[in-house]
DNA sequence: CAGATGTCAGAAATACTGATATGG
DNA sequence: CCCATATCAGTAGTTCTGACATCT
């Protein structure tokens, strides 16, 4: 046990995130087994919420997946039920999205699930340590982002 | 207020956890290609390096993959002539692998990259922040395993 | 023409499940 | 018998790479 890879270099960070990232999917796959979710239809779900009248491709850019997987996701929520898209476009292509009204009901418990698993991670940390860790993870990935090349 | 997905509830933890997980792998994908490797081939050598002699059942436990995925990259890293794996079992039916010495001259050049990676990520934290950083990481993932019945 | 979008097709890497076999 | 290991086979979901068409 210990360690596993990182000991106390800069690597160290790098293997935290993978394990703690590793850890919350497997957990919220759990917690969202019951409501016969998975974790992309969820954050699709939950993108939706905040974002009515999404297109394809910016639910996918919201949930950092390709365009060819949210496509297959809203397929699956729409015989679903639980999404409605536009068969004509207003603007250029993009296809409107929304929440039905039984998405609405899914997702409210959706986000109560979640919430929960997201509260148990927190619990060893206090207020201002959770706003530090927040502010700490968006600054590194700005620095991440400024300083590549790519895009 | 209206970002992407998360706005100021606990779910923007969980968002901003993927979206700096994603970010560092893209970048790390870019700063690895230069060598030909991808980032599990390299923490398949780093996890090597840290645990010599370890069998692929160690490995892909360690590097948060299936055994089957962690079998194919060792595979891989074979028919390249990075590790070597020993074709008879000293104890049960783990095979020990071992890097070669083209093996470890490849890793140390990978971790000089990667390790700037990750220094140009952390350099928005001082060193106390970067410490805080992990501590918080750890607890966060501690605290999710514990009140988890999976496994 | 450039840019964003939607869609389709194929290849690749990965994960999951189940089965089989071996050794402690 | 139980458990961990290794391997093989099949299936599935995701990504990537192109390609093409449509609309601003």
């Amino acid at each position: 046990m210990e360690d596993a890879v990182g000991s106390h270099d800069e690597e160290q960070l790098g293997y935290a995130l993978k394990r703690i990232q590793v850890t919350l999917r497997g957990v919220m796959d759990d917690a969202l087994a019951p409501l016969e979710m998975s974790v992309p239809q969820y954050v699709c779900l939950l993108a939706l919420g905040r974002r009515p009248e999404a297109s394809n491709a910016e639910l996918a850019r919201a949930a950092f997946v390709t365009r060819q997987s949210m496509s297959t996701v809203l397929r699956t929520l729409q015989e679903r039920g639980l999404v409605s898209r536009s068969t004509t476009a207003p603007r250029g292509r993009a296809l409107p999205t929304r929440l039905t009204p039984e998405g609405q009901r899914l997702l409210v418990r959706a986000e109560a699930v979640v919430g929960e698993v997201e509260a148990r991670m927190l619990s060893p940390l206090s207020t201002s340590q959770r706003g530090e860790l927040g502010r700490a993870l968006d600054a590194c990935t700005s620095a991440l982002v400024e300083t590549s090349t790519h895009r």
